[in-house]
DNA sequence: TAAGCTATCAAG
DNA sequence: CATCGCTTGATAGCTTA
């Protein structure tokens, strides 16, 4: 498997050996207190799991009593004592409310990575010898290794590593190291990268990091003298290549590598985007006026993957033998190719393994080979330029349409180029090609399925084309495809077995295609039956036609998660790769959708497809993200929004894809077009509406926050905006309905109860009716929910400012919606119908949150006390008040941080304004800014609070 | 009536 | 053990201003 594993690290006398570390360490890294046990220590699972904890990203105070001490803390014990007899700084202790075992484990983090630096100093002053490969990596070692924890500590840190003592559930550990593991570890482990100390030796050898992936802990080696009882032998051997599903942190990659619809889907969008290009280029140079190709040839490798992959395997007789493509030899794997030996027992691409098997018992299966594909698929289009066509265009890595004007009218001569175009590219490929001509593009297709396999086929006689179209079945035609054969095979009351033929339609007239279809379709369809098509296959005559319009990534295998975290991880992950490809595509986008596919209800938690998708229903929604942009944070935050604005049950998510549309050209390194500003502006003119758009948002943003502007709109105007939506407001308890009924009433503006504006109430609520009634949603459990909800809310209302903050973390936070079936749908809240709307977005675009510091937050906090204290300043006898769109950005923020669950963070904001009420340097002058204040640490409260219910969490009151 | 949005379909 | 069910574009049909 792993080919680098036999190799040992040499004995190096510089690196092995070295006295001078274990006097720098004490016995403090080469005391082998057992990780394990503490890991086991339920108390220790408990801390490590608290979301609230960050040992690791906090900046860690530099001083602590603990750096200059000398004496040893051999044991845990010894330490603990240690720790609690010296409390030195108690104060910073109670502030970031560390358990003991944190106490202790963030001290001695300190404390290592002090001496760590010490002794790289030291170490380096005598030699420079040490590249700083491993920069860049966080590493944790784990149980017994060869080399030993301590020689594999000090190789990490001499080259510019960071050893980890503990990893803790948020610890940044970039890399795990093992060489042997356990199934309970390999669990623990699943979000990190654990691989074999090989890697590391190996790296030093080379003087640069290496592949991890090579080294993946795959294939144990017991090679410790231990005793074990048969049962832990056994549970040990339990193979480690476990199959990892999209919570591991490098599923992406692992997916798209394997997935040959990924493949095949980044060819074509190559392909195109690469001709595209070039008719662009052609089109500046030449202005002659094209016309549309007389003849399109229509060429197409022969089962593509099939032949390039049997191409490996000289012993098979391809012609005779029945051979297909696909992952493993059985079940449920797809049939990605099969030759034509294989079709005829009625195999065919697409088909499940294990049915081919069926049809054909001697079928042979054949790995897929996309290095292979994709060089063979480079010579193909090498030749088919070669031949100077009028235009190509790409239809897929395999199969492209050649217009072609300037060659005389005898089909011999169309007939000799075929020939040697096939030949040439049979010669250079070893796969035959077919090709299909005609006068346009319809029937060159239908000519190429004549031609298949090995062939040519041309029709030129359009007098003859009844006869020729008589009896080709639907389905061939493009853009024909199973649905609409149903629908046609029904309206003809045709057999569900039968196949629909032109000729059927006959008897069906143009209105009613349209009718069925649609106008496009229907008319389309109607032309296809008389054989006419006026697709144009130049991309050179309106090259701006063929640019690429979206970037998305679909993932809909391997989707299983258990909690929120996993999936907003998941969400991040592909944020970033989709940015990733936006960098590399050079493009920005402005809208962003999500799409998600949940599990039909009545269908199986398991479909028969291993970590498939099986039967869903599809739901998605989109949002403008201001300006065009790639900027990570904020997609993977607003990518957070849309899911819960989506709401799908985490047991039953099975699909994930993003899509970003609305793109512009944007080559330089800017994340967002607003950062290359003006060099839009000046290469070329967008639409007329985004530059406002830029302009408006680039102005407000800059206005907003923290310059406050004087404010004459109050809280009057946030309540209105906020309570459009009546069903969200009856869907919460009674108290709330009264206090903000009543604060409505103070306020005069109680009629927006009457009015409640039906525009916004099908805009803002979660999913809008229509598409619940689609699908046929609407459940009478509605009923149930609601008492859920408010029962939920009333619990959550007891919650104060004055409950540790240990109460809200992950052990009193259940996933109830698994247990309870409880989805978001028709759950319309008052925050919602806020967070839904479009201002939220166009504010915020440029704080990113996902990267935010603890530092940046101590800013906030800063901020908003400065700010209270602002709004109580008198400006013309009058206090300045709180403006609306300072409170935007407010909301924004705090909406980011309940999205990244910072809920301490909301609390102690809370607390400020609370605190900031109460300080005596307030100018004493107004009630109602003071109300305003307190309605606004309410509102945080209540954001907080419906964002819990959301997510299907309940607070253990217990 | 145009524009915006989601859903659906097809292709390879 | 399995398995790698993507990606893009066009179009329909609805709501909204
Ligand atoms: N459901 C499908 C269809 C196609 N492909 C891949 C494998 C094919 O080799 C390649 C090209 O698709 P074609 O439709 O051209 O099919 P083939 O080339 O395999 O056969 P044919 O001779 O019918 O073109 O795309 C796939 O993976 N899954």
């Amino acid at each position: 498997m792993n080919k680098n594993s036999n190799s040992q690290p040499k004995s190096n006398e510089q690196e092995i050996g070295d006295s001078t570390f274990e006097a720098f360490n004490g016995t403090f890294s080469s005391t082998q207190f057992s990780n394990d046990n503490l890991v086991e220590d339920p108390s220790f699972d408990d801390l490590a799991k608290d979301e609230f904890m960050e040992c690791d990203d906090i900046s860690p105070p530099r001083k602590t009593p603990f750096l200059n001490d000398t004496k040893s803390q051999g044991t845990l014990d010894a330490s603990l004592t240690e720790l609690v007899d010296q409390q030195p700084d108690h104060k910073e202790t109670k502030e970031l409310k560390f358990g003991d075992y944190e106490t202790y484990f963030y001290h001695k983090k300190l404390k290592q990575q002090e001496k760590d630096d010490q002794y790289v100093q030291w170490r380096t002053k005598n030699s420079n010898q040490f590249p700083p490969i491993f920069s860049n990596c966080v590493i944790y070692v784990n149980g017994r290794t060869d080399p030993d924890i301590t020689q594999l500590h000090r190789m990490i840190i001499l080259h510019g590593g960071v050893f980890l003592n503990y990893l803790g559930a948020k610890s940044n550990a970039t890399h795990v190291i093992a060489s042997n593991i356990t199934p309970r570890k390999i669990i623990e482990f699943k979000n990190f990268k654990v691989i074999k100390p090989e890697w590391i030796t190996d790296s030093i050898k080379e003087k640069k990091i290496l592949d991890w992936t090579k080294y993946t802990l795959f294939s144990p080696q017991y090679d410790q003298k231990v005793l074990e009882s048969d049962r832990e032998l056994k549970e040990k051997s339990l193979p480690l290549n476990r199959p990892i599903d999209a919570t591991h942190p490098e599923f992406l990659k692992f997916f798209f590598e394997n997935s040959r619809l990924h493949h095949l889907s980044t060819w074509k969008a190559d392909l195109r985007e690469k001709f595209q290009q070039e008719a662009l280029r052609a089109s500046k140079v030449s202005q002659t006026l094209r016309t549309k190709p007389k003849i399109i040839m229509h060429i197409d490798f022969d089962c593509f993957f099939a032949a390039v992959s049997a191409l490996s395997h000289p012993d098979i007789d391809f012609a005779n033998e029945p051979i297909a493509v696909s992952h493993g030899g059985k079940g449920s794997s797809d049939v990605s190719s099969c030759n034509y030996a294989a079709r005829k027992f009625g195999v065919s691409n697409g088909m499940w393994v294990n049915r081919a098997l069926e049809l054909c018992p001697e079928l042979k299966i054949l790995d897929y080979d996309f290095k292979l594909y994709e060089e063979k698929s480079k010579i193909f289009y090498e030749e088919l330029t070669r031949i100077e066509p009028d235009c190509i265009f790409p239809v897929s890595v395999d199969e492209a349409l050649i217009g072609l004007s300037s060659i005389d009218d005898e089909e011999s001569t169309l007939l000799n180029i075929c020939e040697k175009l096939r030949n040439k590219i049979y010669v250079l490929t070893g796969c035959t090609v077919s090709i299909g001509a005609s006068y346009n593009v319809l029937l060159a297709k239908l000519c190429l399925r004549k031609a298949k396999p090995n062939g040519i086929f041309f029709f030129f006689q359009p007098n003859n084309v009844g006869n020729f179209l008589k009896n080709i079945p639907v389905k061939q035609l493009p853009g024909i495809g199973r649905k609409i054969e149903d629908r046609l095979s029904n309206h003809l009351n045709k057999g569900s077995k039968e196949t629909v033929t032109i000729s059927n339609l006959s008897s069906v007239s143009r209105d009613t295609m349209v009718k069925f279809f649609g106008i496009k379709t229907g008319t389309k369809l109607f032309g296809y039956c008389q054989g006419l098509d006026d697709t144009d296959i130049d991309i050179s005559k309106n090259p701006s036609k063929f640019i690429r319009k979206s970037i998305s990534i679909d993932v809909n295998w391997g989707i299983r998660f258990e909690k929120q975290t996993q999936v907003d991880e998941f969400l991040s992950r592909v944020a970033d790769h989709i940015c990733q490809r936006l960098l590399r595509l050079g493009f920005v986008g402005a809208r962003l959708m999500l799409k998600l596919a949940r599990r039909t209800k009545g269908a199986p938690i398991d479909p028969p497809k291993y970590l498939g998708m099986g039967l869903c229903d599809f739901l998605s929604k989109s949002t403008n993200l201001g300006a065009p942009t790639r900027e990570v944070g904020l997609i993977a935050t607003e990518l957070k929004s849309l899911y819960r604005i989506i709401g799908v049950a985490i047991a039953d998510l099975r699909g994930v894809s993003v899509t970003i549309s609305e793109l512009q050209k944007c080559d330089s390194d800017a994340t967002s077009a607003v950062d290359q500003k003006q060099l839009q502006f000046e290469a070329k003119k967008p639409k007329e509406k985004k530059v406002q758009g830029i302009e408006q948002n680039v102005l407000k943003g800059g206005s907003v926050f923290p310059h406050y502007s004087p404010a004459k709109e109050t809280l009057q105007k946030l309540l209105q905006k906020h309570l459009v939506d009546l069903d969200a407001f009856k869907a919460l308890p009674n108290e709330f309905q009264q206090e903000i009924k009543l604060e409505l009433e103070r306020r005069s503006v109680e009629q927006l109860f009457e009015k409640s504006p039906k525009k916004n109430r099908n805009r803002n609520c979660l999913l809008q009716n229509r598409s619940l009634k689609k699908i046929g949603k609407v459940r009478p459990e509605t009923q149930n929910k609601r008492i859920d909800l408010i029962s939920n809310q009333r619990t959550l209302n007891k919650l104060t400012l004055n409950i540790p903050i240990e109460n809200l973390g992950d052990s009193v936070i259940h996933q109830k919606t698994e247990l309870s079936g409880l989805t978001m749908e028709g759950q319309k809240t008052l925050v919602n119908s806020y967070w839904a709307s479009e201002k939220t977005k166009t504010f915020n675009k440029h704080y990113n949150l996902g990267i935010q510091t603890f530092y940046e937050f101590e800013d906030w906090k800063n901020l908003l006390k400065d700010w209270v204290r602002f709004s109580f300043e008198n400006e013309n006898e009058k206090p300045i008040g709180i403006h609306e769109n300072d409170l935007d950005v407010f909301y924004g923020f705090i909406h980011k941080l309940i999205l990244n669950e910072k809920i301490y963070e909301v609390l102690s904001l809370a607390d400020i304004i609370t605190c900031s009420l109460n300080s005596s340097e307030l100018v004493d002058n107004d009630t109602n800014n003071e109300s305003d204040w307190r309605k606004i640490r309410g509102e945080l409260l209540n954001m907080l609070k419906t964002n819990l219910v959301q997510k299907g969490a309940c607070i253990d009151t217990t």
